[in-house]
DNA sequence: TTTTTACGTCAGCCATGTTGACATTTCCCT
DNA sequence: AGGGAAATGTCAACATGGCTGACGTAAAAA
């Protein structure tokens, strides 16, 4: 029963293998979250409020029901923050053409330059471990983390199609 | 400046790789702690909980100070969670050995009994993900996740080597 | 016309983060 | 030996962002 750590027994290496990754998981969240949520803070605004100016950024036109399916809360806890978002001028909200019980979200000018000063760090956090990694790691790394992602969700991500195995740069 | 990408349009390449990238982040986080916050919450525990039983889990004989500096929240937040563990049976505190001002901290039996239920799928889901994706691509994962995470914390996960192209059978 | 859908809203609860102030024990240095 | 610093605990108050439940309205669908 002793878990001997043995370099020759697979399970307690197949073990390590995968606490490592749930810490680096936990690891990665913690810092790529800190820096937005810093600048968040001096606004009087919180996380809530950058994942959502985040995917009305990135999908525009994008309704409520959708917002929700991604954000995994519930309606009323998207309000408190959305509303908040429409009332300071960083979202419009404007009927569905084809629906009209829809309110499809955009960005303002404003909104844009909040989305953008926020998601920065971020980008510029990924660009450098990327550039650091190479385009092989990269490529591993969205494979890896796309099977994480439950499957109902992971056709947001193209799969990542086999590189010719180069011997390296090219 | 060696961004040799697309011949076309690098700078909308490399935008729209980053955006996947913080999004299948954001994505695969919202998964990994869904299944244990549900498990959690029907023994009256959150999140927070689980990450206190797991790092003290995984570094048994840890501080306090060393878990403040894993979980980079204020002594208060911390010793709300981690007294209600202790009153609760989950974890025990012992003094030092060489200083006596530190405490400690272990799991108690049912501590790992919790620990192992709650860890268990999400190691599940890494496990899937990493045979899936195969052991390449998990090197590539470990090293961009490694490079997401601030520089004074990747000391805590190895940096990979090469393998050998061995005869593996994923 | 009736029902369902999409969305909004009010009210209250809970978990978990924060700041600030202060107490205790123990270690370490002069 | 004495005094400051360190490691930890604690109390109180507050903010954020989840949750449930109940109810309302406009538009689409049946």
């Amino acid at each position: 029963m002793a878990d001997v750590k043995s370099p020759a027994n697979p399970l307690f290496l197949r073990e390590e293998e995968l606490r490592q990754g749930i810490e680096m998981l936990f690891f990665a969240y913690r810092d790529f979250t800190g820096e937005p949520d810093a600048m968040l803070a001096r606004i009087g605004l919180g996380r809530a409020h950058h994942r959502v100016v985040y995917f009305v950024g990135r999908n525009p036109g994008i309704t409520v029901s959708e917002l929700l399916a991604i954000l995994k809360i519930t309606k009323q806890s998207l309000s408190r923050v959305l509303s908040h978002l429409v009332a300071e001028g960083y979202i419009v909200q404007r009927p569905g053409l084809s629906d009209r019980r829809k309110r499809m979200l955009e960005l303002t000018a404003k909104g844009v330059e909040l989305e953008q000063m926020l998601t920065d760090r971020q980008r510029k956090r990924f660009a450098a471990a990327y550039r650091a990694a190479g385009a092989e790691a990269v490529q591993g790394f969205r494979r890896v983390l796309r099977d994480i992602i439950d499957i109902d969700d992971r056709h947001r991500f193209p799969e990542v199609s086999a590189l010719p195995p180069g011997p390296g740069k090219r």
